[in-house]
DNA sequence: TAAGTGTACTAAGGCACATGGTACAGTCTT
DNA sequence: AAGACTGTACCATGTGCCTTAGTACACTTA
C-alpha cells in the first residue's frame, strides 16, 4: 500500500494522508472503493488507530473520502475536492515552478513534465 | 520584507527560510546582496536570534546564501543551488501537478500558469 | 447476538520548536 | 587600541504537537 518513514520530519498522520491521497489520485484506489478500516490500517502500519482516525478525518474535510458510520470510509469522486485544497495545491505548484525556473529550468521542460504527470494520472477511467 | 504567521502549523524558522528564498527567487534580493544580520532580522521579526540562525544555516546548506564570519551573509548565485533542493522541488512540482490534473485542471491551464511564473521570476537580470 | 464499523473522550510520555542567556572569534570603523 | 558589529556555539527552560494506550458508545452487518 504505502510505507511510513519515521526519520521524516513530517508527522505520521500527514504521511498517511499523502499516501492515501496518492493512491486515489493515481487510480490505485478508485471512486467509491472501500478504504481499510481505522483499526485494520492501524494494524497494518503498526501504529495507533487514533492516528489513522486523524488522517481520515482530515481527508474527509478535504473532500477525498466520505464515511458512513458502521459501514466504513470510501473514496470520493474527482469533483468532490474542496476549494481550500485546490488553493493550497495551486500555491505549491506556483512556488515550485517559480523556484525551478530560477534554478535554470525552462518552461518547456516543466511543461513536458506535466505531460508525463498527465500520463500517470487517471489510468482509472 | 515578509511576515510570520503564528497560526501556521509550520515552524517559524521554516517560514523565515521560505520568505527569504522567495525574495531571492523573485529578484527582490539580488545575487551578492547582503542579507540582514541575524540579530537585526530577529529584532525586526520580534523573534529570537537563534531561530534566524537556524534558518540561515539551512539556507546555506541549500546553496541559497553564503556567509563570511565577521562580515555577514550574502545571497548566492543561481547556479549555487544544491541538487538535493532541486530534487525536493521536482517532487513537489510533480505531486501538485498530478493532483491538480486529477481534480480536473488541464495541462494547458498548468502550462499557462508556468508562463506567468516565468514572468515573475528573474525580473532581475 | 456477535463482530466490525466510525467516533469521542482522557491520561501520559516524547520530542521538536522557540526562547533567554552567555560566550567567543573574526571584521570593520573610529 | 578600542568599540561595535558580524557569525557561531553552547545550555537550560518552557510550551505545544504528536503519538500512544485505554475505554466507551452508536450504528451496521452476518
Amino acid at each position: 500500500m504505502f510505507s511510513l518513514n519515521y526519520r521524516d520530519a513530517r508527522p505520521i498522520y500527514e504521511q498517511v494522508k499523502e499516501g492515501l491521497r496518492r493512491l486515489m489520485v493515481t487510480g490505485a484506489i478508485q471512486m467509491g472503493e472501500k478504504l481499510p478500516s481505522v483499526r485494520a490500517l492501524a494494524g497494518t502500519l503498526a501504529i495507533n488507530p487514533n492516528t489513522i482516525q486523524r488522517a481520515y478525518e482530515a481527508l474527509e474535510q478535504e473532500g477525498y473520502l466520505y464515511t458512513i458510520v458502521g459501514k466504513g470510509s470510501f473514496a470520493a469522486g474527482k469533483g468532490d475536492g474542496s476549494l481550500a485544497r485546490r488553493e493550497t495545491l495551486l500555491g505549491q505548484f506556483d512556488a515550485a515552478a517559480t523556484e525551478l525556473l530560477f534554478l535554470g529550468m525552462t518552461t518547456e521542460e516543466l511543461a513536458h513534465r506535466i505531460q508525463k504527470a498527465n500520463g500517470r494520472e487517471g489510468q482509472a477511467r
